[in-house]
DNA sequence: CTGGAATTAGAGAGCAATCTCTAATACTTG
DNA sequence: CAAGTATTAGAGATTGCTCTCTAATTCCAG
């Protein structure tokens, strides 16, 4: 059967992780991976054809990773309690995973992945349809309505508002201020609670 | 005294501007520059010593372009209308000048440019400090109170959310709905209402 | 122990980007 | 009109990165 992988699949994303979120996008190179894992560039060659590929498997990976709490989260049977898991969630997953978050939420995926590899095409297209779908699914749950605004609102505080609290932690060299889930849960419920007058 | 420039420094923080905003930080090349222009690279190394002279330089530009309308919110006399005007001008800018509030949403200073030129130094210091008083001053005018909480919560209504919505404005390709600047500024008044609780 | 297959090792080709250097050019002043 | 100077023009040195190619190595099956 051959030598066993001295570096595999997960410990070059793992490198490549702690690279990006170090360095941003333009410090991961091939180089640069392999050093941190003691190879030669050539031997990541031969698990990943190309550098888009470790990086979007990277990105696949990383946002697989949030989706799953999300999502349990946002389909939770009280919507109340969904608004306020979604964005615990969101807060605290940045806080327990500070360099996948970064790399999540400090970049876009057209400036980490120059050209997106046709392999993994599918996955990017359906990448994000789940949680669209649970987004609208909560509007019609909560307020029976799939109207544009309806699904609009909804995003914005259960996605938009709660990254940007993400991105405040990710910028502060400070932990989080315990007043901070309680604000951005705040402002979600201000701005879904108006739908109900519309 | 000379020739007259054909290419002045505008004109090149123009053309960085297109292309950083078009394709990103990496798009945003001396050549590229020099192309959009119709001119050697040699030429942008005569009015500037350095690509990274050049993002900085925009950088300061942009930025100072959008705090010029920021204070003037943040600084009006009655709160009420401070807030409203906050947020609404973020978002205003942000349809009304897409390329630059792409640079300045979606990229951070330190992975548009690799070296802070020296030359700059100050002005790099000292570039948000304005803000950051006009929020100082905005939470102890209206609240009586420059503690971290107070200062903090005026900081997520005023900027991070407003911040959030822009992004998500910049990444639609429609134009933004029209309950969005409500949406925002009801999430502001929500975030900065619990305070006079506490 | 031995043959074979997967993997590692390492050098280097090719390319793109930054920056430099020198010569040519056009404008402005006296 | 002449002299001086700021600017443009363009070629090329250098660097760093992606990706390729071949030889060496290690492990497993029989």
């Amino acid at each position: 059967m051959g030598r066993a992988p001295k570096y595999d699949d997960e410990a070059i994303l793992d490198a490549a992780l702690d690279l990006a979120s170090e360095h941003g996008p333009h410090g991961a190179t091939v180089v640069a991976i392999a050093e941190r894992l003691g190879a030669p560039s050539g031997s990541i060659y031969h698990r990943f054809a190309s550098r888009d590929l470790i990086l979007a498997r990277l990105w696949i990976r990383t946002i697989r990773r949030f989706q799953e709490g999300f999502l349990a989260a946002v389909r939770l049977d009280d919507p109340d309690q969904a608004v306020r898991a979604a964005v615990a969630h969101t807060l605290t997953w940045t806080v327990e995973h500070p360099r996948e978050a970064k790399v999540l939420v400090l970049y876009r995926r057209e400036d980490l992945i120059a050209l997106w590899p046709d392999e993994l095409g599918d996955d990017l297209a359906t990448l994000n349809d789940e949680v669209k779908r649970s987004i609208t699914a909560f509007a019609r749950t909560w307020f029976g309505a799939v109207a544009a605004e309806t699904v609009g609102r909804t995003r914005l505080a259960l996605i938009d508002q709660p990254y940007a609290a993400s991105r405040r932690i990710i910028s502060d060299t400070v932990p989080p201020p315990p007043w901070l889930i309680d604000a951005v849960t705040t402002a979600a419920f201000a701005v879904l609670g108006e739908m109900r007058q519309s």
